[in-house]
DNA sequence: TCTGGGGTCCTTCATCCG
DNA sequence: TCTGCGGATGAAGGACCC
């Protein structure tokens, strides 16, 4: 049986969402982004005619449009929206899978059966639904299956609506470069080029095998069945559980000030460990990540002996890590930490360490989340960070 | 031109163990 | 005791997505 699969994809979300509740901001160049050292994350469609987008530096969009207005992000207020745009979706099925707080599949085959209609029909009720409500345009595609879907809606944009039945896949696929299939990018789309393999048509026409030697067996032969339009990934109702929670920080300037770096790992540890306890879970797995000057990035990962979501073992652990690394005053651009391997709290063992009380830390660093919830972040801070609000950070 | 921050998934390599 | 093998696991890093 045919599956029919919308994907809704908002146009320039956090612009439009910042148009949305500042209309004054709809006919001027304006994006979302802006911190020194950062990147475009959104830019609405007069920006765009400057030739400003997403993931270019600010500095160079500032540049290309001097006048340009730079909204800094909101992002609890991003995701607000998106829950009530997911609200929309909720009342047509139960088969709904948010794929990020911007864009979401829904298998429309039950639906369509149960209220009969035409799936056109479908989508742009949806579409006047969701700019109706939250007023925001999206573009629809719909397809015999996801990926068919995803392709769709992004040759929809802006604001439209494209369907691609069945029969017309092969001739809609074929054509479109091979970066256009979700999951090749730039290295990828490279090395296929390097193959003569520049259209989908080619992949096709390529061998299964051939292309697992070029790319690995999962990936190739991902690549081989999407090229000839085979895609049954199903349309999860269920959002994933989070596996890993980290927080990661650029300098505003390099640095090689092994006590700023530091207390940058302290800023990274307490938010990624507040952020496990707000969500109830722990975890083993500490990353480290240092970028340098340079832009090269190392990881370094370590295992903890017991779950934890308290920050002075997170940062403890990313510190040993830190000094194993043995830098010699390197210009340092970012660092993270992270925690992997997540696990709900409820179902760990707490071993109380031998060399602690009973009580203390775990109960001071939830006073300071509660307090943090209640009063803002600024609120509560460890001594060794207030000591540093010298806006060495482009946030801080 | 000068490159964010949040993630996921995959591959490769090293190590351990039976 | 040594060696090889294969599976499991962990670490590191690359690629990708929004």
């Amino acid at each position: 049986m045919v599956r029919v699969v919308a994907h809704v994809d908002m146009d320039a979300f956090y612009a439009s969402v910042e148009m949305a509740r500042h209309p004054e901001l709809r006919e001027v160049p304006m994006f979302v982004g802006g911190s020194p050292r950062g990147v475009v994350l959104s830019a609405n469609y007069p920006a765009r005619r400057f030739g400003i987008g997403a993931g270019m530096p600010s500095s160079r969009a500032r540049r290309l449009c001097p006048q340009v207005a730079v909204v800094h992000p909101d992002f609890d207020h991003y995701s607000a929206v998106s829950d009530g745009i997911r609200e929309i979706f909720d009342t047509l099925t139960d088969r709904v899978e948010m794929a990020s707080i911007d864009e979401a599949f829904i298998d429309l085959t039950t639906a369509l059966r149960r209220l009969g209609g035409d799936p056109v029909a479908i989508g742009e009720m949806l579409r006047a639904q969701v700019m109706d409500e939250q007023r925001v345009p999206c573009s629809v595609g719909i397809g015999p299956s996801k990926f068919i879907a995803k392709l769709a809606s992004k040759q929809a944009k802006p604001d439209g609506l494209l369907r691609v039945r069945e029969e017309e896949v092969i001739a809609f696929l074929h054509p479109l470069p091979v970066d256009a299939i979700w999951g090749v990018g730039e290295a990828t789309a490279g090395r296929l080029n390097r193959l003569g393999l520049d259209t989908v048509r080619d992949l096709a026409n390529t061998s299964r095998a051939t292309l697992q030697r070029a790319l690995g067996d999962n990936q190739g032969a991902l690549l081989f069945d999407l090229a000839w339009g085979r895609d049954d990934r199903s349309v999860l109702a269920r959002d994933p559980a989070e596996h890993s929670v980290g927080s990661q920080e650029t300098f505003g300037q390099d640095t090689d000030d092994e006590s700023v770096v530091a207390g940058e790992i302290l800023r990274m540890a307490d938010r990624t460990a507040s952020r496990m306890r707000a969500q109830g879970m722990v975890a083993r797995t500490v990353t480290l990540s240092v970028r340098f000057a340079d832009f090269t990035t190392i990881t370094r990962t370590g295992t903890l002996a017991a779950h934890t979501d308290r920050t002075n073992d997170v940062y403890a652990e990313a510190m040993r890590l830190f000094g194993k690394l043995h830098l010699q005053r390197a210009r340092i651009r970012r660092v993270g930490v992270r925690m992997e391997k997540l696990v709900p709290k409820v179902n760990t063992y707490q071993q109380p360490a031998l060399d602690e009380p009973a009580s203390g830390w775990s109960e001071a660093e939830r006073a300071i989340d509660k307090a943090v919830l209640r009063f803002g972040p600024h609120a509560v801070q460890r001594a060794r960070l207030t000591r540093r609000s010298d806006s060495k950070l482009i946030h801080a």
